[in-house]
DNA sequence: GTAGTATATTATCATATACTCATATACGCA
DNA sequence: TGCGTATATGAGTATATGATAATATACTAC
């Protein structure tokens, strides 16, 4: 466990770290969109969202796929959901607990 | 899928997004520690050590219990290490993967 | 009580990073 | 070729975050 190993990691996992990468990371769980598609679908702004999937795509979290004037993201692999899940979950129990305890 | 629901997901992930803390919690994987041991096994200020502790705690992925003048540090559950061990499997393949097309 | 030790916190600085605007590039079509 | 559209990128700014030093707090032993 190299100093830069533990960097690669993390740079890795900064990708989940942005709620506007999550978010778009969630709408290409539906399948595969173009960029303008996740313009409308997030908000976010054209030049942000290009930003956000060049980093995604830096770290191999989205394939990448050119079509004409188009470009069509979509997840790279299972890893993504997966980690996603298991962070979800986490949250789910972290909620729910607190709510139980707020409760007695 | 609220953007409240976003940003928490967003600051779990982001607890694995720095190496220090990823040093920490690869430190912990062999079990309890106290601020001092973490101190010395990851060369870390104490202050800085302390501060990333909390944040850690503040997510849940670590526990902290007192014991006298020390605190001992440990990890909370489980996901902790699920998460961790599939984002190196798939940096592990990402290498591997790198070296054998420089190879060809 | 005082002295000494382990951990947490506050204030501050330096750096990183997300965002926006403007512009560049790549492509399809008339 | 020239025009309109989709995406990417450069530059600048605002905000967030990590690191450090100094200090505060909590505990033990005397």
């Amino acid at each position: 466990m190299t100093p830069e190993l533990f960097e690669l990691i993390a740079t890795r996992f900064k990708a989940f770290g942005e709620p506007a990468r999550l978010r778009i990371l969630h709408e290409l769980r539906a399948g595969e969109r173009t960029v303008g598609d996740l313009v409308a679908a997030t908000g976010l702004g054209q030049a942000n969202l290009s930003r956000h999937l060049q980093y995604l795509l830096g770290v191999g979290f989205v394939s990448r796929r050119k079509a004409g004037l188009h470009v069509w993201y979509a997840l790279a692999d299972r890893d993504v959901l997966k980690l996603c899940d298991v962070m979800c979950g986490r949250l789910d129990r972290e909620l729910a607990a607190r709510r139980s305890a707020l409760r007695r």
